[in-house]
Formats: C-alpha cells, structure tokens, sequence
DNA sequence: AACGACAACAACCGCGAATAT
DNA sequence: AATATTCGCGGTTGTTGTCGT
C-alpha cells in the first residue's frame, strides 16, 4: 500500500517545511511521491502519441495532476521504452568506473555512454554499488587512487580535492565530492585540459565517436537480456585483455605516474 | 515472529544554463 | 540588454525490501 503524505493540500508544506525545504511545485493539488500504475499510462500514452513538446504543458494536456518536471523525470528515468532495467554488466561497471574517474560526476555524461541508462540510475548504481566495491577494494571513489598512498602534495589530485579525504569517506552520501562550482574530476582536472584522449575528447566535444555510435546502434538492435549486440557482439572492452583497453587509456594519461583504477578480475557477487 | 539496521532505488528539490520574450 | 521561463543536472531524501538478531 501506499502512504498518502504526498496528497497534495498541505500535507506536503508541513513536510517540506519539516525538510527546510519548499516544494517545487506549490500549486495546491499537485500530486507528488510515487507515480500509480494509472498515471504512468496516463503519461506514456500521451508522450507516445503527442511527444512532450513543452514538459510545462504535458501534465495538464495528459490529465495528470503532476509537475511538468516530475513528468519528465519519470518518463526520462522509469517509462522510457528504451530503458534497460537491472544490474549493470562488468563491462558497463568498468566503464562507468573509468569514466568517472575522468569526468567525475557527470552523471548525464557517463550515462549518455551507456545506452538504456539513465543519469539517475548511474548515479544510484554509483553510490549504492560501485563506490562500496571501490571503497573494500582500498580505493578512494572520489579521487580513484589508493587510499594509503603517500601524497605528492603539487601533484596528487586527492590532495587538491581535501586533505581529509579519510574524513570524508567515512561519512555516507556526500563525501569529498568535487566542489559544485567545477566539477570536474581529478584526473580531468590533470589531464583533461591536455586533451590526448581520443574517447574523452569526444565527450568534451559532445561529437558522438564511431566507438559510441556503434555502441548506439547496437543497442537500438537491442533484443532484450544483455543490452542486445552489445554484451553479444563484445564490446572493446570485453575483448581478451579488456582491461587493457582502459588500461591503454588510462596510461596515457598523466596520473603521477600512477594508473588510475581498473576493476579487473574482481570477484564480484 | 518481531524488530531494527541496512541496502536499493524512485522521486524530489534547488540551482544553473539555455532559450524565449 | 534585461528579464522571464523552461529544461536538465546533480545532490539529497524517503520508501520499500531484505537480512540479521
């Protein structure tokens, strides 16, 4: 069953006002918390005929008493048809992984290499799975390093970051990300700016590389299971010596002399 | 069986960027 | 050029399910 704190009038104000927060959408009325099965077709036969044209406009054009964000986000993140559903495969987690580590938490970046997954679902993957892994593994998920390592002070980019990283990783959710007003990650912070990363200067340029085109097309032959030609077909990274092919990556680029991480031959599961 | 702790994930919120007026 | 509106992103929270005691 359903709670129905989310019932619109006023219910809501006293929790946001209890969160110290407002409500994005103070219009009275105006339905929040978990979408009813009703309402998803509600949405997605709206959007499949008429697309969303102004996500403003779709709630009072689909007869639903949402938000045009909430809208969105549920159709982005849950009732797209394109969406794959489940755990991420090895080789998605390695790739999720890498990227991080040169993008930091450009969630809708990492996500738009990945076909049929969403920022949101990357992100809680991240902080949910992988981070947990990194973390028994002795590595920093912020910085992607070692935790105990000895810091050159000029050149570690953990050391740019905080110098109480160990503080940081102890607390839940929020620790030693990157300051919000650059986001960027360590090693894009070292290294990007140089630009020898052919797959990384294709997401800086938002231009779709033939790695990731293939990566797309495959996927939209999608046929269910394992993200359709994709995990099939074997993506470079799969190949013999996969790690390598992140590994080759990651060696180019400059870490201190040192590779970032690679998940390779984890027991996992 | 009951309870609490923890994990997983859906959803919300605020903010900044992009676009329109 | 200035202001308003809309959209998208990233951080955070709440709910539900699962596991251990």
């Amino acid at each position: 069953m359903q709670n129905v704190w989310w019932m619109g009038e006023g219910s809501s104000g006293a929790f946001d006002e209890a969160m110290g927060r407002r409500p994005c959408c103070d219009k009275l009325g105006v339905k929040k918390g978990p979408w009813s099965a009703e309402e998803d077709n509600k949405l997605i036969s709206f959007i499949l005929s008429n697309g969303h044209c102004c996500w403003r406009a779709v709630p009072k054009l689909a007869g639903l008493l949402r938000c045009g964000k909430s809208c969105r986000l549920r159709w982005t993140n849950y009732l797209r048809p394109d969406l794959k559903r489940g755990l991420l495969s090895e080789a998605e987690e390695r790739l999720v992984i890498d990227l991080h580590a040169r993008l930091g938490n450009r969630w809708s970046k990492i996500a738009a290499t990945l076909p049929g997954r969403t920022d949101n679902e990357i992100k809680n993957l991240w902080n949910t799975h992988i981070k947990k892994k990194l973390l028994k593994m002795g590595i920093d998920p912020v910085t992607h390093r070692p935790f105990h390592r000895p810091a050159s002070p000029e050149a570690s980019p953990s050391a740019v970051t905080t110098d109480k990283s160990d503080e940081q990783l102890q607390s839940q959710g929020n620790e030693g990300q990157i300051p919000s007003s650059d986001n960027r990650s360590p090693a894009e912070a070292s290294s990007i700016d140089g630009g020898t990363d052919p797959l990384m200067s294709c997401l800086w340029e938002d231009s779709t590389p033939v790695l990731l085109d293939e990566l797309w097309q495959l996927s939209s032959d999608d046929d269910g299971d394992n993200y359709g030609g994709v995990i099939a077909g074997r993506m470079p990274w799969e190949e013999e010596g996969s790690s390598e092919w992140l590994l080759d990556i990651q060696d180019s680029e400059n870490f201190d002399g040192e590779r970032s991480i690679s998940v390779q031959g984890d027991p996992r599961r």
